[in-house]
DNA sequence: TCTAATTAGTGTACTATATACACATACTAG
DNA sequence: CTAGTATGTGTATATAGTACACTAATTAGA
């Protein structure tokens, strides 16, 4: 490796996007940017990584700055490395995303008294840096790793009905699904076991409530 | 984004894992390290990135520089990010791999005087640095991605014939393939077509030859 | 030049998986 | 007690994947 050569320095950090199931939409997690470069533009939650962290823990420490949660599923997605992504020197961001169960969150308590609000994935702002081309990317990513792995659970609640699963998928997804094929394919992962209990919400039958044999387990499938 | 605390220095890196088959088998290019740390043992080429370049364009200067190779099959893999993966420093590495088509590379004479060499991935001698989980890593992407793309066509000459590129599934599949079921499924990808030449390498009927019909396509299939 | 050896090249029947589809059930609101 | 609404369930069909055996074209050597 070459070591007598200057280095101009680079900087990293990680970026999150944190995508969570609001009203049956998809929705990303952004942070009101208070100073420049593109202040008052919507950006990632993210920052610079630690000397003495590891890049992993970085996004995890960020994840938890901005959300208040642990324990949730939180993948490396890619690392940016243009040269001008960022006006201010050169940075490289190693970005992440996140899936955070429906309901399970007060954002702006937890987030630092920044303006932090939930997008839908349809309807997202203009974005700062080359964010938005991270968003479709973690997007993408989403809608792959659906098709061939048990990601999907990560997105749920302790308990959960499996037309509220069936509706992730779907929005997600963004096709609609045969009730009874979506039940017996999910029910052949053996991955979920009923709790005993129902859930009433309108006038009509109570579901049945269920949960993950192992929480955090994610399988590749087919 | 915290601007006033001093943050310590991290140094970016790429490393690249080169795939190649060679005589039936699956192979990775190795550096022998000229210098400390682990001095004399095999290491993935790979280097700094410069200031003015991008992570990519730094892995793709890296790649040329060691096997006098353009234009091959290159994509990012995951980022390496351990405080303590090299007792230099803080260094993270954005680790690569390359796809190289089999016979079409001298690689001693383009790698600056280094000793580079070859080997098979289930001969690997023990690696410096983290370099053991990132050929571990990248083994296993490309195993996957053999099932649901065509990355496949990435490792082939310009001109090859059916049996040879079954090899090729084979032996980074690790398994035999029936041969009829495996010519219709890659012909039904029509990402093929026979250029009308025939070789002949042996006491038996000559192979027809065939060519990628868009070079550089990767499709994702199934 | 004939025979043996070797790899190339080809189709069909069967099995497993995925898809399409309709009605009874249990509850609430009025 | 009736209307409305989301839950819960099985079968038949279509599609995709798998198993399987022989002929063709060449070279080497008897």
């Amino acid at each position: 490796m070459s070591s007598s050569t200057k280095r101009k320095p680079i900087s990293v950090t990680t970026d999150i996007v944190i995508f969570s199931i609001i009203a049956d939409a998809l929705n990303v997690l952004l942070i009101e940017r208070g100073g420049e470069p593109f202040k008052g533009k919507w950006a990632l939650p993210g920052g610079f990584v630690d000397g003495d962290e590891s890049v992993a823990d970085g996004a995890a420490r960020e994840l938890e700055e901005e959300t208040g949660v642990r324990n949730v599923y939180l993948e490396q997605l890619y690392t940016f490395g243009a040269v001008d992504r960022d006006p201010r020197g050169r940075v490289i961001t190693v970005a992440y995303y996140a899936l955070v169960p429906s309901g399970g969150l007060n954002v702006r308590a937890a987030s630092d008294a920044r303006d932090a609000s939930w997008y839908r994935i349809d309807g997202l702002p203009e974005l700062a840096f080359d964010h938005g081309e991270i968003v479709a990317t973690a997007h993408a990513r989403l809608i792959a790793k659906l098709g061939y792995s048990t990601i999907a659970f990560q997105m749920m609640p302790q308990e959960f009905t499996l037309s509220q699963l069936q509706r992730v998928y779907e929005v997600i997804g963004g096709e609609a699904l045969d009730k009874r094929n979506f039940r017996k394919s999910i029910l052949a992962l053996e991955m979920i076991e009923e709790t005993g209990n129902l859930r009433s919400e309108g006038a009509h039958r109570p579901a049945k409530l269920f949960r993950l044999r192992e929480p955090g387990q994610v399988r590749i499938v087919r």
